[in-house]
DNA sequence: AAAATCAGCACAACCGGTTGTCTTATTATT
DNA sequence: AATAATAAGACAACCGGTTGTGCTGATTTT
């Protein structure tokens, strides 16, 4: 059997006192004597004691807990997500419950059970590509645990969500392409029941207005973000007739597969055609022929904003009238990045 | 006030029954009639009860929280470890607290108290760049929280591990190098104080030894993994008079950073000199010239065991006799892989 | 018919702390 | 000297479950 931990109970034994009085030293409570106190410290200290905080949680009805579902961490984009949450987190005395949905649906649904047993105080989710049915938030919102929902946000009204506002980021990224001479512009977009795929389509039919070029229906398509999707997509726009001499992709990763496609197919990247992302991802410094430009989506500072936002919600909760709820929506803006000497 | 959850005692007092039974029936206990089962699963239901784990575990003495410490998310070694742990730990019902240390030692002693405090079950660690002081993880030791450390060992006795054996992967690579006529052969190895470090040294100068190459003292260099560090590592063997025809580097950021330097002093890559790396980064699929082979060190894999070796040790401690602990050290083999058609 | 068996449930202790109230001895007040 | 005020600490309830034991009435056994 484990060696039970020291608790009060044991200190009060040895000291002949009771264990409330144990606990009132210890927080240093007016109503205990000094010599008490000072020998309930010296004790403490030489048997090791160290208060058990689940059965503190516990009757204040907190774990300190918050837990964080993103799709994946292969991906740097989260990984950044995952330290903008932290360092908040960290620093305002909760910890970091993680999970992964690897984009799948019900994984994410078990996940969100799981967290929920685990009681934790609040959540932030960046919903998998597949997910569609948001009965597991629902359940969320049934128990009482606030989510704040980052980046990849459902479809759904009432919530508090932060994303990455990126109109503005298409519209730069567009108006940098007709400014170096394109004019035939192509598009990589990412699964059509993403929110944020929504907002790159109809930002990017905005920008070619603005710039006073006519869409074109057959210059943009999909990708499901796999690898061969983004080579099917690359493709695609590469086999048309009318073949874009620039690509604005979903984000790098597209774009690093749609350059490898290129390259096979011998058509010169920079030169044939070129391409702007979405992400902004450090990797592609590496890269011989990244993307020239890529718009910036900031997802440290998302992680942060999310966290502050849920933790503001978790404890405003506590002392707040629940029928009138508020929802917080937070935009930040996202940022053309040009990079090197293009 | 948060409204409070629904507990059995809710429902005792609705059914007019006590507490003890409302338990006993939502568990299927034989000593609780079949009509008052009936009547305690339908207003549980109707209710929406849910119980409260912390109040189980809180009895059980568990929390079925594992704490990982990392020392970073944007290396894709860790977030495949992160993986790994997670897909063993989620199937075995615990669930994974995550902190980073970002390679500082004072943070990873903060996160280990937090986790401490929050009593994981137990604890997954892969230690800091900077990590001298292990008073943190004695500290861990006296509380009775088991930890298995990952990849990155602390030089301590008595703990239980999980690292791939790189000796194997460090012979294939120079015996690879030597076989394509390559007799100078540098190394750019990680941080002095790293075991993976010392591993990598002493199995390059065997490596050498075994292909009758004497060993050089100049040729071998060490980074503190940060990008000047990786810089002014390959400035220095390349800027010897006997300069290197290949270079084998501690892992594939390092790898990186050195390309990236000879594409600057126009060293042609795989024509001047050519890189063997560790790690085996998928995103050096997308890069022109990346290192011609890699030692894969299947982090996913030592996620899991790891996890698995963990999960063992804590079910195992609650039976078994303490007095005599046994230590669990596990190494996986590494294996060079040979990129595209080199 | 009295004793034994058993189903079905209530009571209370426990996990490890916190906190409100009550008790007792000492000191201060009038 | 009698009373009030105060310091120091004991007692018990509580958080939300689980679990060992005891009680009651009905059925079965002899």
């Amino acid at each position: 059997m484990t060696p039970r931990k020291v608790t009060i109970i044991d200190i009060a034994k040895q000291l002949n006192i009771s264990k409330s009085t144990v606990s009132r030293a210890l927080s240093n409570h007016h109503s205990i004597g000094l010599r008490t106190k000072m020998r309930v410290a010296q004790l403490a200290s030489e048997l090791n004691y160290e208060p058990d905080n689940r059965a503190i949680f516990f009757k204040q009805r907190k774990t300190y807990l918050i837990g964080l579902i993103l799709p994946s961490l292969s991906n740097t984009f989260f990984a950044s997500i995952v330290s903008g949450v932290e360092d908040v987190a960290y620093q305002k005395k909760y910890t970091l419950l993680l999970g992964q949905s690897r984009d799948d649906q019900e994984r994410e649904k078990r996940i969100v059970e799981t967290m929920k047993d685990h009681r934790v105080d609040g959540m932030l989710i960046s919903i998998s590509k597949n997910t569609t049915g948001y009965e597991h938030f629902k359940l969320l919102e049934k128990n009482n645990i606030p989510v704040v929902f980052i980046d990849r946000i459902p479809e759904m009204k009432n919530i508090h969500f932060i994303a990455c506002k990126l109109e503005n980021g298409m519209i730069e990224a567009v108006s940098f392409l007709v400014k170096k001479g394109h004019k035939i512009i192509g598009l990589i977009n990412g699964p059509e029941n993403f929110s944020a795929s929504k907002e790159r389509y109809s930002a990017y039919l905005k920008a070619l207005r603005k710039n006073k070029i006519k869409p074109c229906k057959k210059l943009i398509t999909c990708s499901d973000l796999t690898i061969d999707g983004n080579v099917a997509a690359s493709k695609k726009l590469l086999a048309l007739a009318r073949r874009p001499t620039a690509i604005i992709t979903f984000n790098d990763y597209v774009a690093l597969d749609a350059i490898d496609y290129c390259k096979r197919q011998k058509i010169k990247i920079d030169t044939d055609i070129s391409f702007v992302s979405f992400a902004n991802e450090a990797i592609c410094n590496y890269m011989d022929h990244p993307p020239i430009a890529s718009v910036e989506q900031f997802p440290y500072q998302q992680g942060q904003k999310a966290t502050e936002m849920l933790i503001e919600i978790i404890e405003k909760a506590k002392t707040e009238n629940e029928n009138r709820k508020t929802f917080n929506n937070l935009l930040l803006q996202s940022q053309l990045v040009i990079r090197g000497t293009h």
